[in-house]
DNA sequence: GTCAATGTAGACAGATCGGTCTCCTTCGTT
DNA sequence: AACGAAGGAGACCGATCTGTCTACATTGAC
């Protein structure tokens, strides 16, 4: 089981670092320090390693994430801690998980193109996820089904869009700028609100 | 001319489909028929040819882009119109410019994480492009310079997300999502200098 | 000590990689 | 016809790819 670990840990540091096809199973190895054997051992393929890789992202990522928000007092705090968090990865504040290369899964997507490839469905997974976190969060604010659709998905776009430009762009406060447009939304809908209560 | 033109489409084709570390220029002979020692009399060297592509990509989608977005009457218009456009692209309405597999420059990044690397700065150098001809719709609605460059790069992030989730996560309504949202932060802003004029 | 599970180093195989180079052909210009 | 530019087919090279397998070592349980 350590080895395992050890090998997930090793080849996503370097799929991560340079994409999953710039780099052979022999430099994981080399840079694991397992043999080729064991890794064999462990997965049928190469690309069942990159998936361990993607799931090993997937728990990193969202477990990183859901700490720095879920202790948010409300809804609204616990939107903007994300994109606080967002700011801090894209800065390389935060040691917990990697230095920034951009999104593991919209890298890992690029490279494997195909939405029905078994990758890429593990990719759109945690997409899903994330959009689930974001609504969850949402739905603290917001009792009214459509809003919280309409504005979970806009938070989910404005989070992918920042991530996007922090890594092609290199645009080191694309968070910032981010999470001030979600800010503006969600007051937007509180001013709604206010208003349909009023009449 | 005609030949190198030729490998240049080919290559890119194939390059967006599979990923640039998954076919090697065998392949990209293979399919365009062109001899390998022609290829190397075109291009040094097989980045060559990938930043050939880039570039290519660059002038297709941009021209593409403006195509549909320079007509129209008012800069709020052709906001509106670059969402349709994208709208057209993620559901694949539009033949001038390749089946969707997401944003090249965007998967090419991936590829090139290195923000120093010359092809990742012409990805970088493309979305700075976007960035400005948003920012020219944007400007000819409103003449406050913070309102152009704060708007100009919501509508771009919200562009790059709308990519991303249309892209991994197969969501085919991403762009008519995002340009909802674009309009709300565009009519919230009308409402912004109706108020300071009535002051 | 014995045995099974786990792991090691690395040879091996067929295939492909990016790039170099030989020999030849075609075409336009002089 | 001669020549240069452009291009073709494909052999060749050293390197690496993914995956298989041999011979051996270590460790923990019994």
């Amino acid at each position: 089981m350590e080895r395992r670990e050890q090998l997930v840990s090793v080849a996503f540091g370097l799929f991560y670092r340079y994409g999953v096809h710039a780099i052979g199973i022999n430099r994981v190895i080399a840079e694991s320090g397992v043999a080729k054997k064991t890794l064999y051992n462990h997965f049928p393929s190469k690309e069942a390693l990159v998936a361990a890789t993607v799931e090993y992202r997937d728990r990193q990522f969202s477990s990183w994430i859901e700490g720095r928000t879920q202790l948010a007092p409300d809804g609204q705090s616990a939107i903007l801690a994300l994109f606080d968090a967002l700011d801090d990865w894209f800065n390389e504040r935060e040691k917990l998980i990697h230095p920034f290369h951009g999104c593991y899964f919209i890298n890992v997507s690029a490279e494997f193109s195909d939405l029905n490839h078994p990758v890429h469905q593990q990719c759109a997974s945690h997409k899903r996820s994330m959009l689930g976190l974001i609504s969850g969060y949402i739905s603290q604010i917001f009792s009214d089904e459509k809003t919280v659709v309409t504005l979970s998905e806009a938070v989910a776009t404005l989070k992918e869009g920042a991530t996007v430009q922090a890594h092609v762009m290199g645009d080191l406060k694309a968070a910032v700028k981010a999470k001030a447009i979600a800010e503006e939304l969600l007051k937007a809908r509180f001013a709604d609100h206010a208003t349909a209560v009023l009449l």
